[in-house]
DNA sequence: TTGCAATACCTTGAATCGTGAGGTATAACG
DNA sequence: CGTTATACCTCACGATTCAAGGTATTGCAA
């Protein structure tokens, strides 16, 4: 209870599909990736590079990115992509996450039983 | 990689949205929440109750629930319900929700600097 | 009456995930 | 030469969820 979170929860699978959706707009290294999430949620959403590094490796591992090294001004930087795989992993990923908003939606609004309400 | 998950990640702290939010509208004891988070997510969610009791254990721990024991039919229950302190957990956690999902929804549409965009 | 399903509570062990901190190395700037 | 920024990486920790199992009662059916 005492330790700060960056952020407030909920999030599992995220930084995942936050990845895969930026990488699927172009390719990026790591460094560039922590930066762009943050940029791209304005701010509400930070992981560190402690959670997107193990997450690209896992990606690549299960054939969902690929990577390749560059050397730009002597630093060097593994820059991924999105494979085939990858992107159809991102589509059926991005459809699950807005199935489960518009699930706790429909809860969060009153909806008790298995049939739909106007709202 | 080969076990079974029932739900497709992304989930922290939901159950414990969804419990406030069901609370919120009535006092219900913890099997009856498990069914109830079912339908209210029309099936999209699924809490078992490895999941729900201890998460009730802790709210109540925290204040955010208050119970009290019921027996209807020679069978005992413990009933739930929101307490004022949780009514404000509630309000700030369904805000906290809402904003995490306009962030990641304007990542996925390709958001990419920190201006708004209308859509 | 024996057995099974449903109700209702609970805990435990394994797995997973994100966080924060730390560790390496190079480049650029003063 | 020292510090900051870039760029990669790993590890220990806490929190969470999941599956499974354990207890006890009721009610129904064989």
């Amino acid at each position: 209870m005492t330790t700060k979170r960056t952020n407030p929860d909920f999030l599992n699978g995220v930084p995942e599909l936050l990845i895969l959706s930026l990488l699927a707009r172009r390719p990026m290294y790591g460094y560039e990736l922590v930066e762009a999430i943050r940029r791209s949620t304005q701010g509400t959403l930070e992981f560190g590079e402690g959670c997107v590094y193990p997450v690209l490796h896992r990606l690549e591992a299960e054939g969902l990115l690929g990577s390749k090294r560059e050397t730009v001004g002597g630093r060097s930087r593994v820059v991924y992509r999105v494979t085939a795989k990858g992107s159809k992993r991102f589509s059926s990923t991005a459809t699950a996450w807005r199935q489960i908003v518009r699930a706790i939606d429909h809860a969060l609004q009153g909806g008790e039983h298995g049939e739909s309400a106007l709202a």
